[in-house]
DNA sequence: TCGTGTTTTCAGAAATTTCTGAAAATTATA
DNA sequence: TATAATTTTCAGAAATTTCTGAAAACACGA
């Protein structure tokens, strides 16, 4: 690795993460080194940072894009392609909750959709959980959508809010008996 | 694989997921095997329902002991140990959710600490970034901290309620000065 | 069209993870 | 304490994932 010193340890924290957050090591090192570097980096200086193949930066930038993470940038009279960060750290954050959704929960969930429509009796023990699951996953997935429609501002009030949303639910009820949910 | 047909896909399913979910295939085939398994099984049980070593299922049990996803059970009149999921589907997520911000978010955050702390100025592009994320990381952890310590029944609320929390929050600035997030 | 700079692909190599099964360790019983 | 039942460990084998680098594909200007 040719990298500043600061960023090395970082980089390879990154990588060491990598695979937990979804992608493999040297997919969290690129990821690190594109966030943490003010310039825009081409494949090649990538390749370089890093110490690793041009092929296997290639793939990386390949996975961090179907990741929607980072984008494509182009400098006049160069004709590489040179990648960026495909937001701040709040949209990049969101966006890998985004894509784990998409890929840990939506298999799942079409799945267990599946056994409920062709099953003959639906009181056994199996068909129970299966539609226990079934219906957390359903809620936790419309939850999700819902919130990530929300203004950053918004999501930022709620998260610092955490439970004391629960009061706020209170003095609604004890307040009002409009329904807002809608 | 010696299981009934109805189980077996659920199972592979699993099993294809487990990695994404942060353990490998066969332990998620285990734990699909202890979930949607009324009776408690053993270690044997679960080696021959899944055709897999001994060995294998004792390790694969170790791990998801460390998950706190399942617990032993023991018949009286019988020496061997028997496994049961370590509550209902619900708690099972939230489980899963806690361990995974342990794994996933906890490393990272004390790595950030560390840059933090030991660098000399902090006005330069990396250390901005380092500040960025780790004050999304806390405000995060703390809010899952804090949710994760609500009744099921609140939480299922908030759940369901989604992104209308905006609209009871307006709702709360409107009818309301007195703070009650605390 | 050709030539040059660039990116992508992919077969095989390397690295890593997972699995087996026999031996060791543990635990309960008599 | 000795025996038997059970679980755990771990070295090596098997399976899987990741990486390399050369060749192919692509894109643009002349």
């Amino acid at each position: 690795m040719n990298l500043p010193a600061e960023l090395e340890s970082l980089v390879v924290h990154f990588g060491e993460m990598g695979s937990r957050w979804g992608f493999n090591r040297t997919v969290g090192q690129m990821f690190a080194v594109i966030v943490f570097s003010e310039a825009h980096l081409n494949a090649d200086q990538i390749a370089n940072l890093l110490g690793i193949s041009r092929g296997n930066v290639s793939m990386g930038l390949k996975e961090l894009q179907s990741w929607q993470l980072i984008r494509v940038h182009h400098k006049s009279g160069d004709r590489k392609d040179y990648f960026k960060p495909a937001g701040d750290i709040w949209e990049l954050a969101l966006q890998v909750l985004s894509e784990r959704r998409k890929r840990e929960v939506e298999p799942t969930l079409s799945i267990l959709r599946g056994q409920l429509m062709n099953e003959s009796s639906n009181d056994n023990f199996v068909s129970v959980k299966v539609e226990e699951i079934h219906n957390l996953l359903e809620l936790f997935n419309s939850w999700f959508d819902d919130i990530h429609r929300m203004k950053p501002e918004s999501l930022m009030t709620l998260l610092k809010l955490g439970s004391g949303v629960g009061k706020v639910l209170d003095l609604k009820h004890r307040i009002s008996k409009k329904d807002v949910s809608q």
